[in-house]
DNA sequence: CGCATCCTCCATAAATCCATGGAATATTGT
DNA sequence: ACAATATTCCATGGATTTATGGAGGATGCG
């Protein structure tokens, strides 16, 4: 009873899981993972690594029980294994911020000074269903695609310049992207300020929406 | 705007949260904080390291800020920084049991062959307040004194085998202990179960009770 | 069947982590 | 101030991890 190297080694099990989350790549990769399926080289492309780095990290990933794949004729997609792996991730993230001094600092670093606060998620449900609001997804299509806010138009950051005039000029604009720590809708927001827009951030994105249980929909826009 | 440099960075810090969880020595220094805070030499003894080693474990957790330290004279106890780490943690081991194929067998390996099922939370609670059972924690006394179920009885499990006179003898037991991989409550049930009582475990332990918000009293016993 | 594509496996060198023993630091009591 | 205790810091060797290039496997197409 109790034997100290089956102790040992149930705990090293879980350690292994733990392991997958101490690399920054393989956060960057979950975060992608986070909006939806994506076969190897488009994860690697989007984290910017190497395609045999970015294999390796996803079968340390998919070891570790976090991710699942499926094959598509010569293509590989991974996906999360769970929504409980989104859950995972997101509170590290929290526990991170919260109790970490780096991360605030590298959080404003990497996304600019926020400016104003975003808004919540109840929030936004209330005002868009109101109509008092047009809601804007920056990220990339494929995104969009894989799961979106309800009526949420599509328009990728990289883009936004050129389209702004398929936003209506005397709406308020709320745009989001992928969660708390995305850039895409901080840029979207500087920008359509300056260009005399109104418009704020959802305060997170569309992984704490997902874990919140909050409608979403799918399928390219209309 | 984006640099990745920058980005880099912030899930780097992230990583560094995960780190932490990434040696199975420190998931059990976080395991036994989770009972409540302790001094570096308790720690070291009861995970069954060196001093030193623990030391350095707990440094590394203090800086990923998951653990806390308090001096009190020549001592310095460490404690879980907050709630969020005990449901990290706890969330952590889920993942892991419910995607990571070796889990499972190393948890029936260490716990041994289960027998029954444990009860419920929630019928614990009713069947003690109905009087129809009896509950009995096994854990150390300190951690007892830390925290436990209101209306416990406190037999360590090493004297359990001694003092099991203590125990209403026609009165059914539901053990429990540190959490749903904690040993204790496992041996204390096979050891009452062969002597002839009527005893089974909670289906976890404190970790998870405090993390479902039930009451909780504090102090040695009576 | 041969070839192209997508991905994984293997080998390697640089960097990092782990356990441990001995030295250094901080606090308490004499 | 000195000795004793508890903990951290430092140096070291051994093991693991990371990024990367090249070889190997699987699938689909002509």
């Amino acid at each position: 009873m109790g034997d100290p190297a089956r102790k040992t080694a149930l705990y090293d099990a879980f350690a292994h899981t733990g392991k997958a989350l101490s690399s920054g790549k393989r956060l960057e990769l979950l975060d992608l993972l986070a909006q939806g399926e994506r076969t190897v080289d488009a994860l690697a492309k989007a984290a910017g690594l190497n395609l045999t780095t970015a294999s390796a990290h996803l079968q340390t990933l998919k070891q570790a029980g976090l991710v699942a794949t499926r094959r598509e004729g010569v293509r590989i997609h991974y996906r999360l294994a769970g929504d409980d792996v989104a859950a995972l991730y997101a509170l590290l993230r929290r526990v991170a911020q919260t109790h970490q001094a780096g991360v605030e600092a590298a959080r404003t670093a990497y996304l600019g000074d926020d400016g104003p606060e975003g808004v919540g998620r109840e929030e936004l449900l209330a005002r868009a269903q109101a109509g008092e609001v047009v809601v804007l997804d920056v990220r990339p299509t494929e995104e969009y695609a894989a799961g979106h806010i309800p009526g949420a138009l599509s328009i990728p950051v990289e883009e936004l310049a050129d389209r702004i005039a398929e936003l209506p000029a005397d709406t308020e604009v709320v745009a989001y992207c992928r969660g708390e720590y995305c850039v895409l809708a901080h840029d979207a927001v500087r920008l359509l300020n300056a260009r005399g827009r109104r418009a704020v951030r959802l305060s997170d994105g569309m992984l704490e929406w997902r874990l919140a249980d909050l409608p979403v929909a799918t399928g390219d826009a209309a």
